[in-house]
DNA sequence: AAGCCGGGCAACCGCAATTAG
DNA sequence: GCTAATTGCGGTTGCCCGGCT
């Protein structure tokens, strides 16, 4: 077969590009009704059109097409293209080949102005497909130096004591996450507490208790098997779980549960497992900070990065931390624990 | 009434895989 | 086996429209 020397969709050729017009899509139906579609650039120039043939076969397989579906998805259709995103992630062409009449632009189009929404809203990441606790402040977490790190821990953790408790609301497991992730993170990097004296002279002060803990768990005294590979760059770790009450809390909390659909499909598992860090840290970039609150539909929690520090009185991170472990309701949450 | 802004969607872009000479 | 055209796919862009100020 003798090949055309040309590319098939050329600008310099002076091949008409943006939006159709009826007349066009007129020639090009009555082309294809005629001849069929098997080489595009040959239905094209067989349509008398000035269009590239990767043009002619968007149009075609987008709107032209008989067998299309306009209109607005219905609630069995949406659910299919949830479950199989989940399922097959941004793979379009597979989701529309599960949908008749449905085309893969149109369920990305769709995904990306409704659904996405639709599930950041209840706290689901549409990446992942699982809740969103937060991540903006673990993520932030991987950028600060080891002895701000532990003086930061050491001030939120010590200050609301260490035990953990059964909890029933996924702010709290939030804030446990958080608080745990921190401790994984002090936990398992391979650097020792004498090491991270060496390795950052500046003065580190230590709460003594947070020392022993720190200490002891670094003697690998922490009955918890290790876990995935830190997502902390240049941190060669590997974390394990170190709140054992929090496992079990999350065992028995069904808070998250509700956030999908009324489906269980995230229900029972264990949520130490299930969002150690890797899970916290969201696929997608900066986005709006949510944490469930006990009212799965209210957004108020919502904080936007800029709101979470640029407006904080306090002057580090940590201390921004801090304050988001500090308002009103975690006095309570603390006061439990404590208690 | 005019301008601004954001949402929705059609179409384009660029890359990878496939096909054919 | 190599090369180039074609096709398929996912990401992105830009236009249009409606709502708001």
């Amino acid at each position: 077969m003798e090949r055309s020397s040309t590319s098939s969709c050329d600008e310099t050729n002076g091949l008409k590009k943006g939006p159709w017009t009826p007349e066009e899509d007129q020639k090009l139906l009555d082309c294809i009704q005629k001849y069929g579609h098997g080489n595009w650039k040959e239905v094209s120039k067989l349509a008398g059109l000035n269009r590239c043939g990767k043009s002619c076969r968007l149009r075609w397989t987008n709107y032209l097409r008989p067998d299309i579906k306009r209109g607005t998805f219905s609630e069995e259709e949406e659910q299919t293209i949830l479950e199989l995103h989940a399922l097959l992630g941004n793979k379009w062409s597979a989701i529309a080949s599960r949908l008749p009449g449905r085309t893969d632009n149109e369920i990305k189009n769709f995904w990306n102005t409704h659904l996405k929404k639709k599930l950041l809203q209840k706290g689901i990441d549409p990446t992942t497909h699982m809740p969103r606790t937060d991540n903006l402040l673990i993520n932030s977490l991987a950028n600060i130096p080891p002895d701000q790190l532990l003086a930061a821990a050491n001030n939120i953790c010590i200050n609301n004591a260490l035990a953990c408790r059964y909890s029933t609301t996924a702010t709290e497991l939030a804030k446990m996450l958080y608080l745990g992730n921190i401790l994984q993170f002090l936990n398992t990097t391979s650097t020792s507490i004498d090491q991270l004296h060496h390795q950052y002279p500046s003065p580190l002060i230590l709460d003594p208790q947070l020392e022993a803990l720190l200490h002891s768990n670094s003697a690998g005294i922490s009955p918890y098997p290790p876990a995935q590979t830190s997502t902390f760059p240049n941190l060669n770790v590997t974390q394990t779980i170190l709140c054992p009450e929090l496992e079990e809390t999350s065992i028995k909390s069904n808070t998250f549960t509700q956030n999908i659909n009324g489906t269980s499909q995230y229900g029972t598992s264990s949520m130490c497992n299930n969002y150690s860090i890797t899970e916290l840290v969201s696929a997608s970039s900066p986005k709006p900070f949510v944490v469930n609150t006990e009212d799965q539909t209210t957004k108020s929690n919502i904080i936007s990065p800029k709101d979470q520090f640029s407006n904080s009185s306090t002057s580090t991170t940590f201390d921004a931390l801090g304050d988001l472990m500090d308002d009103e309701a975690s006095k309570y949450y603390w006061k439990q624990i404590i208690e």
